[in-house]
RNA sequence: CGGGGUGUGGCGCAGUUGGCUAGCGCGCGUCGUUUGGGACGAUGAGGUCGUGGGUUCGAGUCCCACCACCCCGACCA
């Protein structure tokens, strides 16, 4: 991508609204545009990013055996009511009518219809186990957005949903699901901990919030340096020492970047989704859900990489691999540009007619894993720099593809 | 929703006790000089001052209402 056609021009001025400082940086460097509040626009870059993060994600979820699938957003009353939701939801149901006046709730989140879904197409314990995921915009009535990316109104979140003949099968499956989460987090390059959380409007009985520490995070955790135990302040609100090794317990901020959730029958039951078991027996489902927002997580990475010139991107999920600049050098650099292409190597490639000192700003403001530089100093090579480090070196193309 | 705050060109801001042509920096256009860390000079373009009422000879400035956005609380991926 040629950065004189890119669809992105970045701030030197911060914008006064912005406080956290995946805010700042995501609008200076024009990943996000903001629409409303807690409504915003995935830019070109942002956009990128975002379908990287989906991609790591879905590949996890692919592994454990689920199954890519969409829902309505457009979900009607009578489901809601049907397990008291319509009411209870927290945050309220973003609630639209239809022409006829008919109302319908613009999805939050998804329990409701895939339980309508499943309790109609399951019969016998031979159907079960399986699973399901999607990622989908979410609407969430909040009370009010903040921080940018981190709190908003509507979002993309991945929904994974499991369905179990007991309680063992479902316990099995949550577990093997921590582990798809915590892979997930490590590939997006952020550190997380899972940690005993309240169940909140979902509702069940056992679940687990991934939080990644970060100063900006909202929420107390308790963390045990000796075994690993950590617990949300919100369920052990007087805890002192590690209820699993009785060591003094750390208190961290950290994002919440996924919650799941054992529901085990509790939305079978109220909506009637049974199978009947090896003796004929009919019994509720069981089922799990599984949530990761991934703009939020997208913004919890530049939380946790960042520096005071822009963002640092892990490999992973930056918008482009390299960021090629050509200091007066574009005939060159056009040859470099077309090379790495060919081979592979996602490029943005700074031909633009501005200052040296204006391309490298921008440069590590949107924070590319590797910049290339091409000027007359550098002759038949080309300057090779990882973003968060100082020193470069003059390599040959070949080196240069060797170190991607 | 309770509390606090802010609305003036794309972004950041100034605008005195109301006073006539609403300024500045960044950004943008054109020309020239520049080019290894957000260059410089010249010259331009761009604003019904959030919206609607009111007070006044006169409102960006005072009053009322509304709207939007931000922060703290609460809740969440």
């Amino acid at each position: 991508m040629k950065q004189s056609k890119l669809f992105a021009k970045t701030l030197k001025n911060l914008p006064k609204d912005a406080v956290t400082i995946s805010h700042q940086l995501l609008l200076r460097a024009d990943f996000i545009d903001q629409l409303a509040a807690g409504v915003y626009t995935l830019l070109p870059l942002g956009f990128r990013v975002h379908k990287k993060i989906e991609n790591i994600i879905r590949e996890e979820m692919n592994s454990l055996g689920a199954q890519e699938f969409i829902m309505p957003t457009l979900i009607p009353k009578s489901l809601w009511t049907e397990t008291g939701r319509w009411k209870t939801i927290d945050p309220p149901l973003f609630v639209v009518k239809d022409r006829h006046g008919k109302e319908l709730g613009l999805g939050p989140t998804h329990e409701e219809v895939i339980t309508d879904l499943i309790r109609r197409r399951i019969n016998s314990y031979k159907d079960l186990p399986f699973s399901l995921y999607q990622i989908q915009n979410k609407f969430r009535n909040e009370m009010r957005a903040t921080g940018g990316l981190l709190r908003v109104r509507e979002f993309v979140m991945k929904d994974l949903y499991s369905f179990h003949t007991d309680a063992k099968d479902l316990a099995a499956f949550y577990k093997k699901v921590t582990q798809a989460y915590k892979n997930i987090y490590q590939r997006c390059g952020v550190e997380s901990v899972m940690v005993e959380a309240s169940s909140g409007s979902i509702g069940g009985n056992e679940c687990h919030e991934f939080m990644v520490i970060a100063d900006s995070g909202e929420d107390n955790i308790l963390v045990c340096r000796e075994c690993g135990w950590a617990g949300n302040v919100e369920v052990f609100d007087k805890q002192k020492d590690c209820p699993e090794c009785k060591t003094n317990l750390e208190t961290k901020k950290g994002i919440e970047a996924g919650h799941i959730f054992k529901l085990d029958d509790i939305y079978s039951h109220k909506m009637k989704a049974n199978f009947v078991d090896q003796k004929g027996k009919a019994k509720p489902i069981m089922m799990g859900c599984y949530g990761i927002g991934v703009g939020r997580l997208m913004a919890t990475v530049v939380e946790s990489s960042n520096d005071k010139t822009g963002i640092i991107w892990p490999t992973s999920i930056a918008p482009f691999q390299v960021h090629l600049v050509s200091l007066k050098e574009n005939l060159k650099a056009d040859k470099i540009y077309q090379q790495l292409t060919k081979a592979g190597v996602e490029v943005l490639y700074d031909d633009r007619d501005i200052s040296a000192g204006a391309k490298f700003a921008e440069a590590d403001l949107i924070g590319i894993p590797y910049r290339l530089v091409v000027s007359q100093k550098t002759q038949n090579k080309i300057e090779f720099k990882p973003r968060g480090e100082k020193k470069a070196e003059l390599l040959s193309l070949e080196q240069v593809l060797k170190k991607l």
